[in-house]
DNA sequence: GTGTTTTCCAAAAACGATTGACTCAATCGA
DNA sequence: TCGATTGAGTCAATCGTTTTTGGAAAACAC
């Protein structure tokens, strides 16, 4: 029993079969030969196809790769996989690979800067036509060097301050939050953010501390953290331990926002009414947490960063977008909104004219079968 | 300014340099040459070496497959990314990878056939040498067929009832999970589980109902999700709208559970005074929501899913594997426990003579880092 | 009948590496 | 001293494509 899959039919075999030449068959199976029909007769054409189709004929992505020098695959660098936020942006990239053919290739990182290194150099000995980084460092100078390099890459989610990318508007989004949570009355603001060499966390605090201080009211504190539950749970903790604590909290990740909104339970503290809370990202589980969040489309996000991508293979010049932010009002700020989880029409606002899709409620619920 | 990334050095030009033939310098920078030592001079080899290391050479992956028919490349088809469960196997399976100098490529199916056969197809054109599937529907034939063509793969997560794979011991997991709501005199059950191909879900509620049964209590009632949030919600409205409602609710999928949660929470009704919840994976936010869960150690299985992928294709006999599941008791089924926002040392109950080991909240969790 | 264009196709050189089979010394064994 | 071994390499074929060049035969123009 052969184990290995080396069996695959070439190009030579169908020539051979059909009596022609290895050439006339590239030429009639390459999908973008400007004119098929110019390089063998209608009757060639269609033995070439028969013969390609009997014997389950598929291009050795490799060789072509090799001969052409052009992969069409694309790496992408992401901080860590299996997380809302990087998901939705692969899947945006991935979206429009598929558009164009082409395949995008992940690797995770861990935002460890030996082992993006060691990840990169790999995709690019898989000669990836280019690269997209989503875990850019503020601080790192990889990126210069790649750069220097000519190797093509954009920037998505994180920024650098010198390379393309495609970012959320985090600054305004920052002030949206805060504007949110003064119109409320809050006055003792905390934010929860991430480490420094984030640029979302970075950002996002910064719009919030100004918008706090043109509103004329004290500063935040500003908790540098992980961004996840138990971070979040950590942070809340320690404001507790000592007082005064805040009555409004900003956390640019609704993980972190959940740990928070889990430990108020836990001592009794009411949300909204004690302490008023806002995330990030509105993610399926803060819409059942009743979470005030703001989002952002991360799915065209990883889009724009592919097709700036591909504009910049296609040697057109390229510059750094940023997309638009909604904030999206749930109980955590307001309590006078019904409950979504009996009626989910939560009222979106949104910093620019766009306004966020809410997710459907009316999805196909299957059978309630009794076994 | 050059655009392409095609100046990447090549054995040749090392050759040039140091004066020898490619055949030389391919002998020396090639690791798995049995005897480096046997094919040039200790001063040829340096040079050879140090013009490599001066140049910046890196092997041209694709050149290698193509010439030697191993890709040193395996293909891993993920129902989605992003999901707590896959992210984990993959990280699993991608440790493995790097120990073995491999590269673990991804595409996810989105569970839909064409998808799946598609994408399945794209990897193969790479010349991957096996196939990772985390995606398998009981009752598909795609698996026959690919085996038939001789294609090297295992399943991992999902069974298939014809080919090699590493699950959970899902129906002990449902046998433990009924257990331990019968033992807190429990009677009205229900489950909600997965669509009817999942293996995971039809294995689980099967073991619940069967222990459910062996207690002669009435048969749960069973509900087939889509396995979120929203999905949960749905289910729990559903249960309400129809009294009278169950006393325990198992959801094979922690997301659901949550979204079981958030419904009664906001009916007023008590976890785990009136409705007890068991979910399943123990994520990031069941800990925090206090969730009592089922798990099992999904990177282990993804580690043991390309081991044996590994084995198969060093021409080993291979076998399926079943892994061992931890019940992980917390307040949504025994109110008296500690709050574990306060203090995180809930008790793990194992199925087999394992312990789960509990995340460490003193140490910064680098791998749960969100953006 | 001759020149020109079209139609249809093939030869051969790449792409960057690997590998079995050689070669050509120098050294060794007895 | 003669054959055998060892050391230090090289040659050339090959993996599966693409692409440049070229060219025979047929069709067409005049």
């Amino acid at each position: 029993m052969p184990t290995r899959i080396n069996q695959r039919p070439t190009q030579r075999q169908i020539a051979a079969q059909v009596g022609v030449s290895v050439t006339t068959v590239s030429r009639i199976l390459n999908p973008d030969e400007s004119h098929p029909e110019r390089w063998a007769s209608p009757e060639t054409v269609t033995a070439i196809q028969q013969a390609a189709a009997q014997l389950g004929y598929r291009h050795n992505a490799l060789a072509v790769s090799l001969r052409t020098s052009r992969s069409q695959t694309v790496g992408v660098l992401l901080p860590v996989v299996g997380d809302f936020v990087t998901a939705s942006i692969y899947s945006g990239i991935d979206d429009v690979a598929r558009e164009h053919n082409m395949t995008a290739l992940t690797a995770s990182t861990l935002d460890e800067p030996v082992l993006r290194a060691e990840r990169t150099f790999s995709l690019l000995d898989h000669l990836v036509d280019g690269v997209i980084f989503a875990d850019a460092h503020l601080d790192e100078d990889f990126l210069d060097s790649l750069a220097s390099q000519c190797v093509p890459f954009t920037l998505v989610h994180r920024r650098h301050p010198d390379h393309v990318c495609v970012t959320a508007d985090d600054v305004a989004a920052g002030r949206l939050a805060a504007q949110h949570l003064i119109g409320l009355g809050r006055q003792r603001m905390a934010v929860i953010s991430g480490p420094r060499f984030m640029s979302t966390g970075v950002d996002r605090s910064q719009g919030f501390i100004d918008a706090v201080a043109e509103a004329g009211l004290p500063a935040p504190t500003v908790f540098d953290s992980d961004l996840n539950v138990q971070a979040g749970s950590d942070a809340m903790r320690a404001m507790l331990a000592s007082p005064p604590y805040p009555d409004a909290i900003f956390a640019v990740h609704d993980a972190a926002a959940l740990g928070v909104m889990s430990v108020l339970r836990h001592v009794g503290l009411s949300v909204p009414d004690d302490v008023a809370v806002v995330g990030f990202y509105d993610t399926p589980m803060s819409s059942a947490m009743e979470l005030t969040s703001i989002s952002v489309d991360l799915n065209a996000m990883g889009r724009r960063a592919l097709e700036l991508l591909l504009a910049r293979l296609s040697d057109q010049q390229i510059e750094s977008e940023v997309c638009p932010v909604t904030l999206t009002v749930r109980r955590s700020t307001d309590p006078s909104l019904p409950s979504e989880a009996h009626d989910s029409t939560a009222q979106p606002v949104t910093s620019t004219v766009r306004r966020a899709p809410r997710p459907d409620v009316s999805s196909p619920q299957r059978a309630n079968r009794a076994l």
